[in-house]
DNA sequence: AATGAATGAGGATTCATTCAT
DNA sequence: TATGAATGAATCCTCATTCAT
C-alpha cells in the first residue's frame, strides 16, 4: 500500500510534470503558429518558447500535424464551450447576449489566425479536411449544440438557412479580423465591432435567404 | 543596316518568346501559389507547369518573392482597372452594377486565395506590408480611382465611413469565399452570391456607421 | 537477525524479480536483434517485448552494445556447452554424432542471424573484434574443449588445419543457413541440412588442405 | 543547326559531368555500404567521398534505398556478365574455367560484404525481396544465362538440383569469405580459395543430392 | 534566355541515453 | 529496480538559389 501511494504520488508528480510541458507546447504552439502559419512554423521555435528541446516536443506529439489538430480540438471545445455558457447563462435577452458575444471575438487575433490556418490547412489538404469536419461535428454533438434547445427564438427558419446564417457569420469574422489586422488604420477594432454587430442583425435578425435581402423589408 | 534590322526582328522574337515565358510564369504561379499558399509552393512546380525548368524561372525573376510580389501587382491593376471599367461604362443604375460586378467576384476562388496570401505574408513580414501598400496606393492614384469622380452618389459620407465600406467589403468578400471553399455544402455559390448582395447592401446603403446599424432606420 | 532475514529474502526477491528482468530483456534483445540488425534494433522495442520501459533496460544493461555483448557470450557458451555434451555423452560413433550436431544447427535461424550480427559487428569495429576474441578463447578454454581431449581421432592432422576446417565448417553453415532463409524456395530446409552433411564429410573427413581436395582420393 | 550542334555539345557536356558524378556516388555507396552496412552508412559519407555535397547525391537518387539498388543491379549485371563471358570464351576446360572463376571471387572482399548487405536488407523489408528477386531474374533472362545453352555438360542433372547447387555455391562463397574477413588468422586467402575449389568439386561435380554426399561414391 | 548540375542552409524526425522520482 | 520525461546529437531529405555552359 505504501508503494502503492508512493506510486501514485510519483506518477502525479511525473503526471503533473508532463501535463504541464504539454500545456505549455499547446500554448506555444498557438502562438507561433497563429504568427507565422503552418509552414513557416519550426518546432524548434516552439519547443524553444516552452524552454524545452525540440525531443520534448517529440515526447507528447507524433508530429507537427498533430500539435496543430490538437490545437484544433482544443479550440473547437472552447468555442462551443463558451457559446454554449453564453446562451445558458444570459439572464433575459439572449440574442443580444450572442450578440455581445460575437462583437466580442473580433478582438481574439490569434484565435482567427489559428481559425485561417485550420482552414487553409484543410482546403490543402482533403484528407484532412474530413478528418477535422468529424472531429467539429462530433464536439458539437457531445456539447449538445442544437438551436432547438438552445435558441427556440430561431426556430423560425429551416434548419438549412439557420446553417447559412451561423457559418456566414463566423466568415464574416474571420474576414473582417483579417483585415482589420491587415489594415488596422482603414478598420478599427470599433469598426470591426461595428460592423459585426451590423453582420449579425442582418444574419440572425432577417427571416429569409431571400434576393431581396434584409434591406427589401 | 540589313544586320541591325534581322538583329531587331531577332530581338524581337527573344523578347516575344521571353515575354511569353514570362506570362506562363506568372500564370503558373498564380494557381501553384493560389493552390498550394506561399510557403509550401515550390519554384519547380511552377516552372514546371510552364514546361520549363528552374533556370527559366530565375531568368525572369530574381526570387521566389519577386513572382509573388509581381502577381500582386497584376492583380491590383487588374481589379482596379475593372471596377474603374464597370463604373465607367455602366449605363443606367451604376450603383447596381457595381453591386452586380461585387457579387461576380465570389466566383473567383484563386483570385480570393491569391489575395488571402497576400494579406497573410503582409502580415507576417513588416518589410513588405509597407511595400504592397504603396503599390496599391500607386495603382490607384494612376488609375485615378477616386470615389468623388466616380461615384458622386456616394459622397454623402464622409472619406474615412467610406474607406471602411470598401474595405470591409473587401473583407466579407474574402471571409465567405473562403468558406464557401471550406465547406461548399453549408454555403454554396448561390449563397455566398446571395449574401454579398446583402452585405453590399448593408454597407453600401447606410449611410452612418452608427451603432445602430442598417436595420435600426 | 529477523529484519537481516526479511532483508535477506526481500533483497532475493528482488534478485530473482531482476534476475526475471534480465533474462526477458536478453531474450529480447536476441529476437529484435536477429531480426532487425544491430543498427535497426531499437531500445524500446526490446524493453517493450518485455512489457518494460527503457528505463528498465538501463538497470541491467550499460548501453545497446552490453546486452549485445552479452548476448554473445551467451550463445558461445550455450553452443560451446553444447558441443562439449554431444561429444562427451555419445555413446557410440561419436563423428556421427557430431555430424549430426551440426546438421541440427541448420535449424537455428536465428542463432545464425545474430552470429551473422556479432560477425559484422566486429568486422567494422575493431576493438571490440578483439574483445570478442578473447571472450570466445576465455570460453573455450574453460570448457576444456579442446580435440586432443575430446575427439582423438581428428588428430591425425595438424592443429592448423583442425582450426581451419572447424571455422570453415562454421562459415559453410552461416552462408547456407543465411540462403536458406533469402530463398527457401532453392534451398529448402532439406536442401541445407543435406549439403551440410556434404560439407562435413569433406571438411572432416578429408586429412590434408591439399590443391586436389576430397575428390582426389 | 548550329544551335541544335551547340545544343548537343552543350547537353553532351552536362551529361558527361553528370554520368561522373553518378559513377562516383556508386563507387563510393558500394565502398561506404561495404564498410558500414546500409544502416550505418551515412549520405554525408557517401556524397564527401565524391568531393561532392550531399544535395548532389539527392540529384541522383532518389533515397540511399535508391543508390542502394542501383548497386544491386549493377553488381548482378557486372557478375552475370562475368559469368557469360568465362563460360563463352574459355577454350578448352569449361568447367575448371568455372572453377577457377569462382575459386577468383573469393578476393572480393567487398563485392562480398555488399552480397551479404543485399540479403540482410530483403530479409528484413519483404517488399524490397520481391523487387529484388525480379531485378535478379530480370538480368538473368535478359543475359540469357541459361545452363542448357551455356553448359550442356550439367544437363545430366534436374533443373532443380542444378539451381541447388548454384546457390549453394554462392551461399559457401559467402560464408567463407566473410569468415575469413572476420578471422583472416585461421581462414587465409589460400585457404578460402582452397575449399572454395573443394566446395566446386562437391557441389558441381557430384550428380545427385542424396544423403549419402559425394563421398560415398 | 534557358538548361540542369550542384550547393548548402535548414528543418523534421529519431533514438540512445540521462535523470529526477 | 523501474518509470517516463527530457535531452541533444545525429541524420535524412528538401528546396531556394547559384553557376558553368
Amino acid at each position: 500500500m505504501g508503494i502503492t501511494a508512493a506510486n501514485t504520488r510519483e506518477q502525479t508528480k511525473h503526471q503533473q510534470r508532463s501535463d504541464a510541458t504539454r500545456c505549455a507546447l499547446l500554448e506555444a504552439g498557438r502562438r507561433i503558429f497563429a504568427r507565422d502559419g503552418f509552414d513557416a512554423s519550426r518546432i524548434e521555435d516552439i519547443a524553444d518558447a516552452t524552454g524545452h528541446t525540440r525531443g520534448a516536443f517529440y515526447a507528447h506529439f507524433n508530429s507537427k500535424e498533430d500539435l496543430f489538430f490538437a490545437l484544433f480540438e482544443q479550440d473547437a471545445v472552447k468555442l462551443l464551450r463558451e457559446l454554449r455558457f453564453v446562451l445558458e447563462h444570459s439572464s433575459g435577452d439572449r440574442l443580444r447576449a450572442l450578440r455581445n458575444a460575437y462583437k466580442a471575438r473580433a478582438s481574439d487575433r490569434q484565435w482567427m489566425m489559428l481559425s485561417l490556418e485550420f482552414k487553409l490547412f484543410a482546403l490543402r489538404h482533403p484528407k484532412v479536411h474530413a478528418r477535422l469536419a468529424r472531429t467539429h461535428r462530433r464536439i458539437r454533438a457531445s456539447l449538445k449544440l442544437d438551436t432547438v434547445t438552445l435558441l427556440p427564438e430561431l426556430m423560425t427558419t429551416g434548419r438549412e438557412s439557420r446553417d447559412v446564417r451561423r457559418v456566414a457569420l463566423e466568415a464574416v469574422l474571420n474576414g473582417l479580423v483579417l483585415e482589420h489586422a491587415y489594415d488596422p488604420q482603414t478598420i478599427s477594432k470599433t469598426h470591426a465591432a461595428t460592423l459585426l454587430g451590423w453582420m449579425f442583425d442582418v444574419l440572425v435578425g432577417s427571416n429569409e435567404l431571400s434576393r431581396d435581402g434584409p434591406l427589401a423589408r
